[in-house]
DNA sequence: GCCGGCGCTGTAAGCGCTTTCACGAAACGC
DNA sequence: GCGTTTCGTGAAAGCGCTTACAGCGCCGGC
């Protein structure tokens, strides 16, 4: 089979005590025999074998990653961060995704199994009583991205004021009649969005109009951050000012990028132009946001990887230290659809 | 510390042996064993412990993927069919992503680490002796995606042929002057690609011009696979031509669809309305190119990673079967930019 | 009534490593 | 020169599980 410790021993004339400390950097190893080890280590092409490894220092030097939807950009994103960040380190990463909303809790499950992985990243899940009971159950180090609760460090933005901003911008360019195009219902950050929106119109004294709002409902399998879902939303909304060509929005906040390029092409449809007819702001700044001249509120995804591994490494040396939340503000970019300077200069 | 199965046994007053049995469905234990067990277990919230499992097993459970370039489109859609696929087995998937293009086999070495997984995937990343013999003296089963090699299963697509096609149709079209844009010289698919046109072109009687292909070389470190390489790219073929307008190519075939994106801007820029001016056929048939447009190549990609999965469980079960190799066919996908209907209809 | 076989269970030997403890030798202080 | 550290090493006991082997009770066949 292959090479193991006892081999090395017997080829070094040791025990396999020095070479599991040959291996481990243990200071009172002799320089001798450390190179000696070392060298029939390698004329053996011997490798630590990581489940025994794993069994007899209980712990696995692996991180898992629960994330919903493989799809969207914003999991990419924040996973390059992880995956950035966690290059650097000794632990290497399983990734839980699911291919339906419903199926986080499963995915969940299979990654909080005893003895897999030392800490775990839960991102865009808001944390219910039983996900928090799993998860401290688990005994793993917890970082939650893009979600908090108080028994758990968390990394999030802050989706209430970026969706205030959002429509502060609007404001700040006249407009009164907003519209706000949101996925699912059940998305935390879309309500969160939706709430900030509320409170920019009451900032600027405008009455909310339950008609300028609509929610994607029309897959409940999916979260509605897609395009298809963006095109819906907004042809909705611009059908029910079919007869009132008064009360029509004069502009739009779209709760994602992604769901803005299809609100972008329904707009289209209905022959409006950008930005003159209508304004748009999205959310998230993803690469086609720069593409198509979206204005839009951009959220550090990458760095909210980085800075989530880096707190759960934190977390795997010192256990002991007390949760820590942090909160990113969403930074408007301003572009084309909302009078910006040509996206031309995306590429400058 | 955690409850074992040896505190199973305790309070179910039988050996270890027995409640290992019931773990693993053996068929030699009496019913009401079994149950007095499984309560047991139940009550103290027993879960086996994945490390102690796969040292005494000798297997982890564990698959890895190796990828290239988090970045990609392509490696998410893949990743996606992998997970999906995944998913329905027992088998947990550990992500090995390299930020850089040289850092491919710095993950492989990460990931062949004796007693980490059980099987691998290497997505799109050409096979050299020294990488083959990695692969062997790791011993796990192996499937190629994106790339092959007699020794390994693998799932691949004929870039040489879709190169053709992409390049036949804009021959059809009646196109003489074909641009080529791509992206760095070292990418294998590309190369492919480029065969293709070569083929295509040789088919139809044109003569090959140098001065009709550029290559991105603007950034060592990444792939090419961006949009601005594709602007870039683009911008330089154009300007090859600006003392020369006969010579200027009426289509172009870019490489990739993000970098068609780009290519698109630049001719933009140019002030080339397409399909009129210029024609533009891309490879991948990313989301964007249905939204923009785009005439490209359909890489089944997620089916790709489904299939690949499946030829890996295979050789889990039974390693002995000879290496299968899978390659597909891309599907050309014509839309406005070689004078097909109205993007409209992506929405239909 | 004895033997072979079957069904269920326990004993114990791993899987490949880490780590505690103990021990002898060398180095140190006085 | 002797006791006391310090250093380098080995023996052995785990880590939590799987599984080969053996044993026991019970059945039916002769």
């Amino acid at each position: 089979m292959s090479v193991t410790i006892y081999d090395i021993a017997d080829r070094a004339n040791v025990s396999i005590a020095t070479v599991s400390r040959v291996f481990n950097q243990h200071p009172r190893v002799s320089e001798t025999t450390r190179r000696r080890v070392a060298r029939v280590a390698e004329e053996l092409g011997y490798q630590p074998h990581a489940s025994a490894r794993s069994l007899a220092r209980q712990n696995t030097q692996l991180i898992a990653a629960v994330v919903p939807m493989m799809t969207s950009f914003f999991f990419m994103e924040v996973l390059r961060g992880i995956q950035d960040r966690l290059d650097e380190s000794a632990y290497d990463l399983l990734v839980y995704a699911s291919r339906t909303l419903g199926g986080v809790d499963g995915q969940l499950d299979r990654a909080v199994q005893r003895g897999r992985s030392d800490g775990l990243f839960l991102v865009s899940t808001p944390i219910t009583d039983t996900r928090a009971a799993a998860l401290t159950a688990s005994r793993q180090a917890v970082v939650l991205v893009d979600s908090a609760h108080d028994a758990f460090d968390s990394v999030a933005i802050d989706n209430r004021r970026g969706g205030a901003e959002a429509v502060r911008h609007l404001v700040e360019q006249g407009h009164t009649r907003i519209g706000l195009v949101l996925p699912v219902e059940t998305s935390v950050p879309a309500q969160e969005r939706r709430a900030g929106y509320a409170d920019a119109l009451a900032e600027a004294g405008i009455d909310p109009d339950d008609r300028l709002v609509v929610c994607a409902t029309w897959d409940r399998d999916q979260d509605g951050y897609t395009r298809y879902a963006g095109y819906c939303g907004m042809k909705a909304l611009l059908e029910r000012f079919e007869g009132d060509p008064a009360g029509r929005p004069t502009a739009v906040f779209v709760a994602a990028d992604v769901m803005a390029l299809g609100a972008l092409r329904a707009a289209h449809e209905a022959g409006l132009t950008l930005p003159g007819d209508l304004q748009m702001v999205g959310f998230d700044d993803s690469a086609s946001a720069a593409y198509v001249g979206l204005t839009t509120l951009a959220q550090p995804m990458v760095e909210m990887g980085t800075l989530a591994t880096e707190k759960l490494l934190r977390r795997l040396r010192d256990p002991e230290t007390p949760p820590s939340h942090t909160v990113f503000a969403p930074r408007l970019v301003v572009r084309e659809t909302t009078g910006g300077p040509a996206v031309a200069a995306a590429y400058a």
